[in-house]
DNA sequence: GTAGGGTTAG
């Protein structure tokens, strides 16, 4: 009788006495002292198993000390197996199937696996099955079916388990049974019917403001998200990092590191999750005084780039981004740890600077390691390829991706493939590429084809392009100024008019022109197309004048085929003097020292003139001209552009 | 058992 263990009591129970067997009322003290103590040793064991082999070592254990029907241990061994995703078939299931009468907790690991690993199904049936057996469920059972409805995106199955959770035990009001309904709800899409989950909580807590906070910046409502916020009585470092990643994700950088500045007076802590918004923040700004910042930051919090791969690749980015090349190199030499992010940030970052050797050279060198290239790692190179008009090189990589690196072209590869071979001025084949493509193309493959038009005058095919573009992009400004600029370098005026006219029926307006250029002290101006508001505007009008008199000695003509309007010639001078690039340029040449490097920000294309005068204006000031406009970087040195005047 | 994350072409 001494010796009475619960594997005994399972066989001799009948199964709805499982509420008699939990308590073990009729084991001695001692023993089941004993017996607890076992237990609960083998469940921590089970929490430092980090491979499959310790659990089948520790699952021997158990059989050794005849717990093998012993629930609570058994579901710990579940779970386990599901954290480090062992498949549940043959192995979790087996150890299920082993256990004669198991309780509703073992029943909810195994619910669970399948809702993590899938098929998600499986969970549903498991659960039916558990149901006609008799035994009632528990709350972590509803969590892990909604879990299968989320990964499912089944939000009709998840209306069912959100009414079993009310029908069956009041499991309605627990909070997180109720915290899990939101997240499967805005999971499947269903944003209202989450927050009406969120309003109808008896008990809320932080991960249920949080969920509904992420779900409606991922919506891009960050107004929603942030009255949210505001509303959250106990903010912690996750919720946060919500609001900065959100403003992040919107294109809403200065409110992303707003959040974060008030986020450090509230004294919170800073970790790596909320570190990678703030440095994507910083990489859409493209300023460089932030970027130095934001490095400072990581350091400070103790997730430096060498330490930690996620942030080190999130900087490479940002510096990238924010036209330093070189101090992105600086970050990845130094990176302790590389993957497959930090290899394609850094090639991306070669190609968007025209450096295509450097490009390839990396990634020759990422062949020779273990990390595998992926999609964006060829995007990266087949962009440096066409920036540099290596046609040869590029369709070499684009025909053995698949066949030797297991990467299937896509869209967006199809994509660089136009390009590449578009500015190459190889417009036929480019098009009959886009013919041949076994899916269909996308905005950015007849972008590629629209742009490469542009450079080589192709009113004709640029026409066959747009016609697509106008189907699939119905919006898209770009591709209308795109098409009414080439219709206007070959002088077609009637085409041009009838393009604006097709704009003004969409009510559709062109983005106003905009750059941002870094003064002293790491002050960002900014210039509009022919903004005359800044209080330097008279000196800045005449430092470009006088820049454009020493340029046309060397010279340089307007190049007026870049104002896509039927004005006078003079007209068109008079535009062209105004573009918001050349403004701040000038302002740059005015306001910072000799030998500095001026860097500007344009929201939108650099026109060929402007083109021209940074080329010319860089080499007669002897001044580096760093140019980000809304396609890439243009590194103007010695009269020359490290696009080769290809963009 | 429940919440936050990095590289993408025109």
């Amino acid at each position: 009788m001494v010796k009475f263990c619960t594997k005994t009591c399972l066989f001799i129970l009948p199964k709805t006495s499982y509420c008699q067997l939990q308590t073990q009322s009729f084991i001695p003290f001692s023993v089941r002292q004993e017996q607890k103590i076992l237990e609960s040793r083998l469940v921590s064991v089970l929490h430092g198993c980090t491979h499959i082999n310790q659990v089948k070592q520790v699952h021997a254990h158990i059989f050794r000390k005849g717990l093998e029907q012993c629930c609570f241990v058994l579901a710990k061994l579940l779970r386990t197996l599901t954290k480090l995703d062992v498949p549940m078939d043959p192995y979790p299931r087996l150890v299920f199937q082993q256990v004669e009468y198991p309780n509703p907790f073992l029943w909810t690991a195994l619910i669970r696996g399948y809702a993590l690993q899938g098929p998600f199904m499986e969970s549903v049936l498991l659960y039916n099955s558990m149901r006609r057996q008799g035994i009632g469920p528990v709350s972590f059972t509803f969590t892990a079916l909604l879990k299968a409805c989320s990964a499912a995106l089944d939000v009709n199955l998840g209306r069912q388990v959100h009414t079993q959770t009310i029908l069956i035990g009041g499991f309605g009001s627990d909070l997180y049974v109720g915290n899990t309904l939101i997240d499967m709800y805005v999971k499947c899409g269903c944003l209202g019917c989450g927050h009406r989950v969120f309003d109808e909580m008896l008990d809320r807590d932080v991960i249920s403001w949080t969920s509904l906070i992420v779900a409606y910046a991922k919506v891009g409502n960050m107004e929603a998200a942030s009255e949210l916020f505001d509303g959250l009585p106990m903010k912690d470092m996750v919720a946060w990092t919500a609001m900065v990643t959100g403003y992040a994700q919107n294109a809403r950088p200065r409110e992303a590191l707003e959040v974060f500045e008030r986020m450090q007076a509230a004294g919170v802590k800073t970790d790596e999750v909320t570190l990678v918004g703030v440095i994507s923040a910083c990489a859409q700004l493209g300023a460089a005084k932030y970027a130095n910042w934001v490095r400072d930051v990581a350091e400070q919090s103790g997730f430096g780039p060498t330490s930690n791969v996620v942030v080190g690749s999130a900087l490479i980015d940002m510096y990238a981004k924010c036209g330093s090349v070189e101090d992105a190199y600086k970050v990845f030499e130094r990176m302790e740890e590389r993957n497959v992010y930090s290899y394609s940030s850094m090639i991306v970052g070669f190609a968007m600077h025209g450096l295509a050797g450097a490009a390839m050279e990396l990634f020759d060198e990422m062949l020779k390691t273990e990390i595998k290239p992926n999609r964006v790692t060829f995007i990266g190179v087949l962009t440096a390829c066409s920036h540099a008009g290596m046609v040869e090189q590029g369709q070499q990589l684009f025909a053995m991706m698949e066949e030797c690196h297991g990467v299937a072209p896509s869209e967006d590869h199809y994509a660089c493939m136009v390009d590449l071979l578009g500015r190459a001025g190889r417009l036929e084949e480019a098009l009959n590429l886009v013919k041949m493509m076994p899916m269909n193309p996308h905005g950015g493959v007849w972008g590629a084809l629209l742009g490469a038009c542009r450079i080589h005058g192709n009113p004709d095919m640029a026409q066959i392009a747009a016609s697509h573009l106008f189907e699939l992009e119905p919006n898209g400004i770009g591709n209308y100024i795109l098409l009414s600029n080439i219709y206007a370098s070959a002088g077609r005026w009637d085409d041009v008019s009838k393009v604006r006219k097709l704009m003004r029926a969409k009510g559709l307006k062109k983005n106003p022109g905009c750059s941002w250029v870094e003064g002293k002290k790491g002050i960002i101006h900014e210039f509009f197309a022919g903004d005359m508001s800044h209080p330097k505007s008279r000196e800045i009008k005449q430092a470009l004048e006088d820049l454009l008199d020493r340029l046309k000695y060397l010279g340089y003509q307007p190049n007026l085929s870049s104002v896509a309007y039927d004005i006078s010639d003079e007209e068109k001078k008079r535009l062209l003097m105004s573009h918001s690039e050349k403004l701040a340029l000038a302002f740059g040449l005015l306001t910072t020292n000799a030998g500095c490097t001026i860097r500007i920000v344009k929201n939108l294309r650099i026109c060929e003139d402007c083109h021209s005068v940074m080329c010319g204006a860089s080499q007669i000031t002897g001044r580096e001209i760093v140019v980000r406009d809304n396609m890439r970087f243009h590194h103007f040195r010695d009269g020359r552009c490290s696009c080769g005047n290809f963009w």
